[in-house]
RNA sequence: GGUCCGUUCGUCUAGCUGGCCCAGGACGCUAGGUUUUCAUCCUAGAAAUCAGGGGUUCGAAUCCCCUACGGACUACCA
């Protein structure tokens, strides 16, 4: 029988989120849509020492944004609840204690800097310490000390910790969706602090606990938990929840574009783009790291990007909404090793988005921009603009580079183009030009046009060098798009003005 | 050090049930064409001895073993 699909992504409120744990949610999401299941928000902080305030907040905003949503979780609620794992506290506490009366964890009576002494130690004989079951009998626990010891201790409020009893000698199998059937022996590993000192349980125990009552189907993380998976798998047996354990999915890495490594929230803007979804600011230090919202990414495009970072459809089909990405999804199509992020073809992406726009839709989005500079325009104008030149840009931002002579007249003039076409009577046919324009009527495209290749080809010039010059007077640069479209759209006037400003200019500059 | 995971063009990857692969696509790059400019678009090209070695097989990128390299984890962080 198919169980009801419930995922979830439970991030921890330490900072903002980065690409690799957005591409995780996404995963998410587009796994439990797929199969009409429940995506869930849980945060997992239950670490007080590196809470972030903000975090959270940036979290769901930064999500929302990408249209990654949520059935339940702390910001919508749900019959789960609550889904911060500090308000489920009390709870952890409870799951921690039938572990111990069922003999699967123990007190923990070591200091830290107990703890941290043995450590070093054991480097010195370049050995690597580890609270296990060659050490455990050795050390300041419930399993030497007498009972009533360790009552004592307890009761007299010195510090402890539970901690899991590894057992010594068992094959410990994890089915992974995508790395397969991955087997530890359970004697290699450690007894895991499963609830700390200061009255918080771990990630380990909290998200055990809170997977089985939120009853998870599927847990789809990054591979930094693949290595303590099997403790996970163990915290289930010894819950007596195996039979209702989740099914694993342990994500490829997001690495470092340079060299190698995992891809972490620190290369900041170092690697030339952006690693968060939108724009941070620590609270602490004030310091500003970029976002993909405000480099100018459209929020289908980042999710496009992401979708292919470990995953295809293994057909040529590239572009993907994020509705077809629900239907042609699957686990099982995911790879399994690292992929580094390429700027030059997120770039490509968010080009092809910009494409897909209308006109009427670039100009309510480069509108702003517009305004900033002090211009006004007609939006109806504007979208024309803006279907003709959003070939030539990736992003919104760019639009002004490739429009800017639609609202005014070019400040420079391109040296290049003056330096390969502008001759010594150029000046004079511009000017007789300009004086054409001023009697074409109607003012169009087609006559005004027409009438300057007329006397082009009537004075047998170089068709390519008037041209080019007289763009140059007109747009600064040999860039743009069809020259008598921007003559017609900045009107007869403007033109006329830009020929003889131009012409005088460049002047001084031969 | 230990445990686990991984390794196909610069990058993302196809290939996973061996022959259609002297390895295909995309980005980027180069050249040509179109555009009287730029961008787009079109065409072509360079680019992986499939990490290396050894098996199995008539035949291996695909199966097995070893090695190398990379990575993750190894906290009272997640």
């Amino acid at each position: 029988m198919e169980r009801k699909v419930r995922v979830r992504f439970a991030p921890s409120p330490t900072g903002p989120l980065h690409i690799g744990g957005v591409r995780t949610a996404l995963y998410n999401y587009l796994f439990a849509k797929q199969k009409g299941g429940t995506m869930i928000l849980r945060i997992e902080d239950t670490d007080q020492g590196r809470f972030v305030p903000g975090a959270e907040e940036y979290i769901i905003d930064s999500l929302t944004w990408l249209g990654i949503k949520f059935d339940e979780g702390v910001h919508v609620g749900g019959p789960y609840g609550p889904y911060r794992q500090s308000d489920r506290k009390p709870l952890y506490r409870e799951y921690a204690d039938k572990l111990i009366s069922k003999g699967w964890a123990y007190y923990a009576f070591d200091t830290p800097d107990s703890l941290e002494e043995i450590r070093k130690s054991y480097e010195a004989e370049k050995k690597a310490f580890q609270y296990d079951v060659t050490t455990r009998n050795s050390l300041r626990n419930s399993l030497t000390l007498s009972h009533e010891e360790a009552q004592q201790l307890i009761a007299d409020n010195h510090p402890y910790v539970i901690r899991f009893k590894m057992p010594e000698n068992q094959d410990i199998v994890v089915n992974d969706h995508i790395r397969g059937r991955v087997v530890v022996h359970s004697g290699l590993l450690d007894d895991k602090v499963l609830f700390k000192s200061d009255g918080m349980p771990t990630y380990h125990l909290a998200n055990i606990v809170d997977d089985h009552l939120m009853e998870i189907s599927h847990v789809i993380r990054g591979e930094e938990w693949l290595p303590s998976a099997p403790l996970h798998v163990m915290l289930y047996r010894a819950f007596g929840w195996e039979d209702t354990m989740p099914e694993f999915a342990h994500l490829p890495l997001l690495l470092k574009p340079d060299g190698n490594g995992k891809l972490s929230k620190r290369d900041g803007d170092r690697l030339g783009f952006p690693v968060f979804p939108t724009q941070w600011q620590d609270p602490k230090t004030g310091e500003i790291s970029s976002g993909y919202r405000e480099s100018g990414y459209f929020a289908e495009a980042v999710i496009n990007i992401l979708a292919f970072l470990g995953w295809n459809p293994g057909t040529t089909q590239e572009m993907f909404s994020m509705d077809e990405l629900i239907h042609a999804f699957s686990i099982e199509r995911i790879s399994k090793s690292g992929a580094k992020f390429d700027v030059e073809k997120a770039k490509w992406f968010n080009q092809q988005y910009v494409r897909q726009h209308s006109g009427v839709e670039l100009a309510k989005l480069f509108m702003p921009e517009l305004k900033g500079k002090g211009i006004s325009i007609d939006e109806a104008k504007l979208a024309i603009i803006c279907d003709l030149v959003k070939e030539r840009v990736s992003f919104i931002k760019e639009l002004w580079d490739q429009s800017y002579f639609f609202f005014k007249a070019p400040d420079t003039y391109d040296e290049q183009v003056i330096k390969k076409r502008w001759k010594e009577d150029t000046a004079l046919h511009l000017q007789q030009i300009a004086l054409i324009l001023e009697n074409t009527s109607p003012f169009e495209t087609q006559p005004a046009h027409d009438n300057v290749v007329t006397y082009i080809q009537e004075n047998a010039l170089n068709m390519g060098q008037i041209m080019n010059c007289l763009r140059l007077v007109i747009v600064g640069a040999a860039i743009g798009p069809d020259l008598f479209t921007i003559i017609n759209s900045i009107g007869k006037a403007e033109a006329v003005k830009r020929i003889n400003k131009g012409v005088d200019e460049i002047k001084l500059l031969t």
